[in-house]
DNA sequence: GCAATCAATGCAAGCGCTTACATTTTTGTC
DNA sequence: GACAAAAATGTAAGCGCTTGCATTGATTGC
């Protein structure tokens, strides 16, 4: 009698079954090479011991896993949540398995999450943003592991990515705010160097300054971390610029929000005042009063096409090309034209 | 030479550093078991070849994997983010490391995924809720796997958690909202027949409204999908009630959220024509107008408790004791007093 | 300088599975 | 009913690692 503490083995059910393993193992894995008779003797071994195959000796055994590794700097916020969310459900009916880790946006903590994940057996990664040192990208390459970035797209990048291009993006946004007559303009943002994409917006914003020959220097800019609290502080923080700003801009939506409560309190009426705007487009931006002007992103779309490619990859072979995803400015009550100050 | 497009092993540096693998291996595991100068060596090696452990042939041979498996209904849903942010935090801080799966609500996928974790060498288990089949529990039990429920809390449950009594928690709220005078009441909530955190909350309302005399059926229910969306459809219907319910109890904050906003479309003052409560207290609830009235739930503290308990039962066999924690009503103006309808 | 002791290292047996190849059984054909 | 071909099953060699035990080498006390 066996331990019963102890998981029951592929020799177990062969046991019980009196067959070899090879024939369980084909019961499991290649159930049409067997006969019938077999296999529901065997199966019902299976089901007998509540066998479940021991996922590292599989892995070990055929060198594949169906499981792909995903890597995001956290779980605490819907845009990646969502496009993760909607990854998963792609994945999931393909029968593969999603593995994520979170890294804090901390590049130590990602590269040793990457090494962990590929030891794991991913026979994928999804990664955020380009953002790293090269060494990981080489390391990856030497282990031949399919790697997808998303949530970033730029053509001058090796690296293959299904995303959008926060630069562009931001820039269209920034181009609408001043072609309403804005020219006071404070952005609040949280910190770049470890988050290419915010980088990129903050790119964009500066470039839309300097085709209204503006200088990056009339910006006010506030930099904070993440959250609508820290976007309410921030708010109050750049109002109190002189002369005051007629628009904020912020890099994501959860910022703008924390913007949007704090005018409210501080008696400021949106965007007769001040105009408010933000980035992402997630659920949030409609539930503010007034409705956020922001950027659409398909985060679902993109987590979904991101899995396809990879599949399509680790199945047919298909190689991963980059794919550009188009945002498009959603123009809601948080924007309006310039007025004079009062 | 080696294929140098598949992983080097412990073999591939115990060569190159002259040693047998076992010394490899303790270097590895057991630094201080092994000379300064032999592991610097391999070590260098390691650095060399860019060796990193296989991690199924790992847990294979040490039977241990210092992984811990979590399943979530949904990423898509901030106060599970949260509170498994914290969770990971803990845990990593412990040289853990988190494996995340969610389920979308479905017993049937959960139960696959409560076996792949477990196959995959997860040391202890993190699971939403009490609610399920009981042979799952006795196979995990059969696997002496430790195992915690979380984001519930029941003292007739055998099972040990770490939550708060949804129930209880829920009655307060409900209590409120009836001694502030009212009895036209209206529930938006969503299928409680497999999230038995939501059965309890609308128990709990249920009982607050028995205890004033009122039947259940007095109560105008709708029940939708979760989301913000859902939310503000559930409070358009249920506000064509005759006579109209002066207050509206949601099961969770983002329905409440959508309620909000539906009620600003509809030309309603909140709390004069209508009071809204939610359930969560997330970070939402302080952004809508007029701020959320709801139950406070301190998800972060709940994942770092349930990460403790569970590496401290791994670490030192501390036995897994169930933890209740409180919750409190956040009252903001969301709620008012019942008037007479105009 | 030598035995006794202890630290450092090596050897080799698994851990549970897949799969190429060998063997046995079944099926179809004449 | 005998034979070849095809289908089903078995055998056994790994996959990459850990670890108990055996071996070697260094250190110590006398």
């Amino acid at each position: 009698m066996k331990d019963n503490r102890t998981a029951p083995t592929l020799q177990d059910v062969a046991d019980l079954a009196n067959v070899s393993t090879a024939t369980v193992s084909r019961c499991l894995n290649f159930p049409d090479q067997v006969t019938d008779k077999t296999r529901s003797r065997v199966m019902s071994a299976v089901d007998r011991l509540g066998y479940t195959p021991n996922f590292g000796a599989r892995a070990m055994a055929a060198q594949r896993t169906r499981t792909i590794g995903a890597i995001i700097p956290t779980m605490d916020n819907a845009v990646f949540a969502r496009g993760i969310q909607a990854f998963q459900e792609e994945l999931d009916a393909d029968g593969y398995t999603l593995l994520i880790a979170s890294s804090s946006y901390r590049q130590d903590l990602e590269e040793r999450q990457i090494k962990s994940l590929i030891a794991r057996g991913a026979d994928a990664l999804l990664l955020i943003g380009y953002e790293r040192d090269p060494a990981i990208y080489r390391f990856i390459e030497s282990r031949n592991i399919p790697t997808l970035v998303t949530w970033a797209f730029d053509r001058t990048q090796a690296q293959a990515s299904i995303g959008f291009d926060n630069r562009l993006a931001m820039r269209s946004l920034a181009r609408e705010v001043m072609r309403l007559g804005h020219r006071r303009i404070a952005l609040i943002t949280i910190d770049g160097s470890t988050n290419d994409r915010v980088a990129r917006r903050m790119q964009g914003v500066h470039e839309a300054l300097r085709e209204v020959g503006l200088h990056e220097k009339s910006l006010v800019v506030h930099q904070t971390r993440y959250g609508i609290e820290t976007g309410a502080e921030g708010f109050a923080q750049v109002m109190q610029a002189n002369p005051r700003p007629t628009v904020v801009i912020c890099v994501n939506d959860v910022l703008a929000v924390g913007a949007v409560r704090k005018a409210r309190e501080m008696g400021l009426s949106i965007p007769d005042d001040v105009s408010i705007v933000g980035f992402d487009d997630i659920e949030l931006a409609q539930v503010t009063h007034p409705e956020l002007t922001t950027v659409h992103v398909p985060h679902r779309e993109m987590g979904r096409r991101a899995a396809r490619a990879l599949i399509d990859n680790l199945e047919h072979g298909v190689p991963i090309t980059a794919q550009e995803l188009s945002v498009d400015l959603r123009i809601r009550q948080s924007l309006g034209p310039w007025r004079m100050q009062p």
